[in-house]
DNA sequence: AAACTATGTCGTAAACATACGACACAATAA
DNA sequence: TTATTGTGTCGTATGTTTACGACATAGTTT
């Protein structure tokens, strides 16, 4: 993706790319779901809560935070995780958008050229 | 992903993690939106509209259709694709219940341990 | 200060994705 | 039949992601 002729798809196509990416694995899914079950921040300590090691969620983590899906503030020793709800908000429309495109389009059907 | 402790995460967050790959790269989110906005089958002929070259495209496709979001019919000499509205939909529904659930989760503020 | 604890960063191996030329094949046209 | 055309598949080079151990750093405790 990073090398593609990235230049040609419009913003909207490749912020919708882009999202989706970082949704991509089921990991950072849970991370997203585990920081919206808390009423708090969580702890930075979210690796004890998936089968992955630490290194390996902060990795995780680093990608999200790369698109200010979520923010770290540090708290002394501990860091605290949150979502960027505002943020996801706008996400959620634009997916919302991109569905309704998909969804209402004409279907293919006796009229059309093919049976699909 | 294909050789993370997949077992670990929920059957939804593995399916939704493969949706967003599938959505993971703007040529793919082109195709969508290209299928979309024609009322009949388009021609395999997806290639000249983007800026790949045809086997690339083609391999984008498969991707499309391994999720069956997409479908092709072979007619003749063409073939035909179309989106899979139905499936669509519900992904849409999947992708709206998780938005919703990350959107209305308690955000900090005064009254929680960090001011993120 | 010294030990400990919570996180972050680096290096790296293995798997995967992207892109495309070259070839294969089936349907149609000549 | 032979040529042409529209698509699919294979091989492969290059870039990216995933995963994790090992080390670095900064705050806390003793």
């Amino acid at each position: 993706m990073t090398y593609a002729k990235t230049a040609f798809f419009t913003q909207e196509q490749q912020q919708l790319a882009r999202v989706a990416k970082a949704l991509a694995h089921p990991a950072r899914v849970a991370i997203v779901q585990l920081l919206a079950s808390k009423t708090t921040c969580i702890s930075g300590d979210i690796a004890a809560e998936l089968p992955l090691s630490r290194t390996t969620v902060a990795q995780h983590l680093q990608e999200l935070k790369a698109l200010d899906l979520i923010r770290g503030e540090i708290d002394g020793l501990t860091v605290c995780y949150c979502l960027n709800t505002e943020l996801l908000r706008r996400v959620h429309q634009q997916f919302t958008a991109f569905f309704i495109e998909a969804t209402t389009s004409a279907t293919c059907g006796p009229d059309s050229a093919c049976a699909c």
